[in-house]
Parts: structure tokens; C-alpha cells; sequence
DNA sequence: AATAGTTGGTTCCTATTTGGAACTTATAGT
DNA sequence: ACTATAAGTTCCAAATAGGAACCAACTATT
């Protein structure tokens, strides 16, 4: 199977990696949420290729995480913003970089610190369930299929 | 800059996305939550060729987020199991399955459903400080620049 | 008026990586 | 002796990435 068929699969992460999978696109997003929108801002912030940055702010484009928008005319330009559906990847960042703060930070620490406003704490964020609103550990999720794609995804072990 | 060596860069989310962040390795993970442990069964269910996935488990292994342990000898074979560190990396698959769920589902609704065991509801995850134990959002978060590295990384806007 | 600079790309070529299939190694079962 | 299993490795072509130059449509400077 090729990379760029996975999001025929039945499952919601695959989807989302259709359009967020690739690499060097997360990398797009973090710079997308510290409020970098031009084009040779990202290049010069990222040092990705040039073409490779205009196929994946396409893909994101398409995908309906970023929104391509006019800023000036005469010439015509145009800069990227995120979305409400791109806003909502937030928590992915997020946890992505507490894991690289926790584990892969090097003897000066972490690069960037986040700071809960509300009670100024460096922020340790976890899973919370929005329903009940009690913390959520791996272990407190239960996972069933839907039963139109019955035994094709989970493993039954 | 190619993308092997983005773990050169001072930030986390780079350093993490050297480990986790090639295609494919994200979905490895995907089936590792879901108890795959052996290459075969990756295979089979990703459809990824055999030489990438012998590549991205070795690059997981080598990052700690896997372990790879003999589970037989005559012949010696071995499994892939997730380490603590790698269970870490629970609520990145949790944020982006569910973006995925509520963004990209087709008309038959997601494939997968995460109960909260505790309150019997389906898991809606947000983020939430350990620290104070309040629900986080976007704009509650301030990002400050670990002197070491002032003015490389923040954009100045 | 001519030249240089800015912005957001595209084009070209080479080098690396991927997809797909076959092959290997070590052993167990029939 | 033959087949199957598991976990890879090897081979080749096709696709993608890295690097640099180029382009279009202006604006600013000399």
C-alpha cells in the first residue's frame, strides 16, 4: 500500500495522517501556532525545501487546516492561517512537545516553557474527560469497534 | 536541511517528530496501543512494505519508545513492546484520533469509540493542567523562550 | 529609466527513499 | 524430504526530497 492511499482506511488516525502524517508538516503546524502564516517565513524558520513546503501547505489547504487568504493585491499575495478544525490540533502539539521536553530534552532544557496562565504553573497538561471531567490514564479507555467494520480492526488477542 | 537531521534543532517537538514523526511510524503505534507486538502483524495490517517497517521499528527501538524482546529462541524471535516512555505518547494517538473522528468520518461515523470506563460516557479528551487541575485551552497557554536560545525561536510579532 | 529587492512560488537535476516482490535463515511439524 | 512460520534482507523501478536557479509581478532606490 502506498503512503498516499492510507486515508482509504477505516480509522480515524490514518485519516488525520493523510493530512497531518507527512513529514515536516507538524513541523508547519508548530510554526503555524506561534503565528507564522508566509511563505518564506516558514522556509527560512523550517529549512524544508521549497517545493516540498508549497505541496504540504497545499495538502493542509485541501485538507482544511490552513486557509489560504489574501493579504495585499498589487501583486497579489497571499498568507496561511489556521482554521478552526487547524486549531483544534492544539492538544496534539502540545503533548507532542511535553514528550520531547520530558525525554528528549538536552543539558540546557527545555527549548520553549508553557505556562498555564490561570494558575502560572509550567503546564503539565493531561487527558481530561470533558464529560465527567475526571483525569483519564490509558488504562481508563475502553475501545469498541463499530460494528459496521466488525473484526477488521481490533486485535483480538 | 534534510529531514534526518532535524533533531539537531532546539525544540522539542522536532526532537520528538525525528522519532515518531515519519510516515507510517505514527500508524506502528496506532497497533502497538492496540497490542500488536509482532513484525507479521504489522505488516499485514499496515500494508507498509517489510524493509520500511523493519527501518521504522528500528528507529522506535532506538528512540526507547519500543522494546524489543525475545519472546522465543529455536528460532529466536523477537516482539515489539511499548515502553513506559513510549505508553507516554497515549494522548498524542488519543487527540488525533479523535480530530480525526470528528473532522474526517464518512457516513457510516468512526470506526473506532474510546469510552471513559468511570463514567460509561464516550471519551471526549481536552486538556487539562495536572498542576491545578482546571480544563486548558488554546489561549490559556503562554509560551515563554528558555534564555539559552532567546530570540531563535519565538516569533517576534 | 535602470537596477535591486520582495514575495510566493515553479522548474530542473541529482540523490535518497519507497513500493513491490523475491529471497534468506533458522527451526518445527508431517 | 517437504512444507510452513517468523523476521527480516536484498533487489530493482518508480516516486519523492534536497539544493539551487529561475520566474512573475510588483515596489523602492539610485
Amino acid at each position: 500500500m502506498r503512503w498516499q492511499d492510507i486515508d482509504q482506511q477505516p480509522c480515524s488516525l490514518a485519516r488525520t495522517l493523510a493530512i497531518i502524517g507527512d513529514n515536516w508538516t507538524l513541523l508547519v503546524l508548530r510554526d503555524c501556532f506561534m503565528g507564522v502564516r508566509r511563505f518564506d517565513d516558514f522556509q527560512q524558520r523550517l529549512g524544508v525545501t521549497r517545493h516540498v513546503l508549497s505541496d504540504r501547505l497545499r495538502k493542509l489547504t485541501e485538507g482544511g487546516v490552513l486557509d489560504k487568504v489574501a493579504y495585499q493585491e498589487r501583486p497579489l499575495r497571499h498568507e496561511y492561517r489556521l482554521t478552526a478544525m487547524g486549531k483544534e490540533l492544539y492538544p496534539v502539539i502540545v503533548h507532542l512537545a511535553q514528550w520531547g521536553d520530558k525525554h528528549l530534552a538536552g543539558e540546557h532544557g527545555a527549548p520553549l516553557i508553557r505556562y498555564h496562565r490561570q494558575c502560572g504553573e509550567p503546564l503539565e497538561a493531561q487527558l481530561q474527560c470533558s464529560h465527567c471531567g475526571d483525569t483519564v490514564k490509558p488504562t481508563d479507555i475502553r475501545v469498541e469497534e463499530n460494528p459496521h467494520w466488525a473484526g477488521q480492526i481490533l486485535v483480538n488477542s
